[in-house]
DNA sequence: ATGGACCCTGTAGCCACTACAGGGTCAAGC
DNA sequence: GCTTGACCCTGTAGTGGCTACAGGGTCCAT
């Protein structure tokens, strides 16, 4: 396989941009990464531009967004030209995500401590958190799972 | 069908348990609840214990906690006669976990709310945002990506 | 007898991967 | 030349916790 300063095979294009082998495939499959070309042998050969998006990915990954996010993220970064009026939209509601996240996580922690506090340490027909999980109307109508 | 007072349909015991139908059918599939007994028709009918333990897993999911750890759970407040303790701890890990989520989820606001400030309102080419995912070691090595 | 509300089973889809099984390719070392 | 092991390929199935059908059966009131 040639030299890594120019093209990478996907195990080198995984090193390269911290994204999984496995992923960088699925990612190709959703059809969110470009199919690279192949060599005789069949195996895909990554340019450059490959990994700069597969690193793109990975960090607009690690900061919560979605795939199709960041799909959207990458179309409306395709043009340079374009003003960056969207992109500051997609992240100042990706923020207000999380905000509201923090805030629900909050409520609910503050609600478990009080619960925990409230067990006496007996057994467990007497126990208050499995008492309140059973007959109470905690967090009962406050929407969603949270997904901790 | 009988009288709700003493035994339910699958309708009947998600309204009063507030577990969607489907999800009842689900948990009955991965044996989280017992499977009911059938009237002539094939109708499932339910009994107060299994509206209760709908109730219980309900307000267990409301907190966030797996259906693994409502597993647990259960077995554990099976027996009014075992120690708290073993209840007490699993709460207790939960808390831990929302706490580290919410630790998690402030670093990231704080990190994203600077980098929104950043936008000077150009256009993509120079917009910092799309910088900052392209090239920067934003985030880089804090571990997994947050499900906000 | 007919309509509509309810119930049944089984399967597929969601997200974002992850983990195989079962093979092919290639370079280094003996 | 032959083996070993690292790498690559495809395709499929699994994860959690549901949700949404399709294609039926049942029941009760009108």
């Amino acid at each position: 396989m040639a030299s890594p300063s120019s093209s990478w095979s996907i195990g080198e294009a995984a090193q390269a941009s911290g994204v999984k082998l496995e992923t960088i495939r699925y990612y190709e499959r959703i059809d969110l990464l470009p199919e690279p070309p192949r060599n005789r042998s069949g195996y895909r050969v990554y340019a450059r531009e490959h990994v700069d998006r597969l690193s793109f990915i990975r960090r607009a990954r690690a900061i919560g967004l979605s795939l199709d996010r960041i799909r959207e993220l990458l179309a409306l970064s395709s043009d340079a030209r374009k003003p960056c009026a969207s992109v500051d939209q997609l992240i100042r509601d990706h923020i207000g995500a999380i905000e509201q996240k923090i805030d629900d996580l909050t409520r609910l922690h503050r609600e478990l401590s009080r619960l925990a506090d409230s067990c006496g340490g007996g057994d467990v027909g007497r126990c208050l958190i499995v008492d309140s999980l059973a007959k109470s109307d905690l967090c009962d109508g406050t929407g969603d799972e949270p997904d901790v």
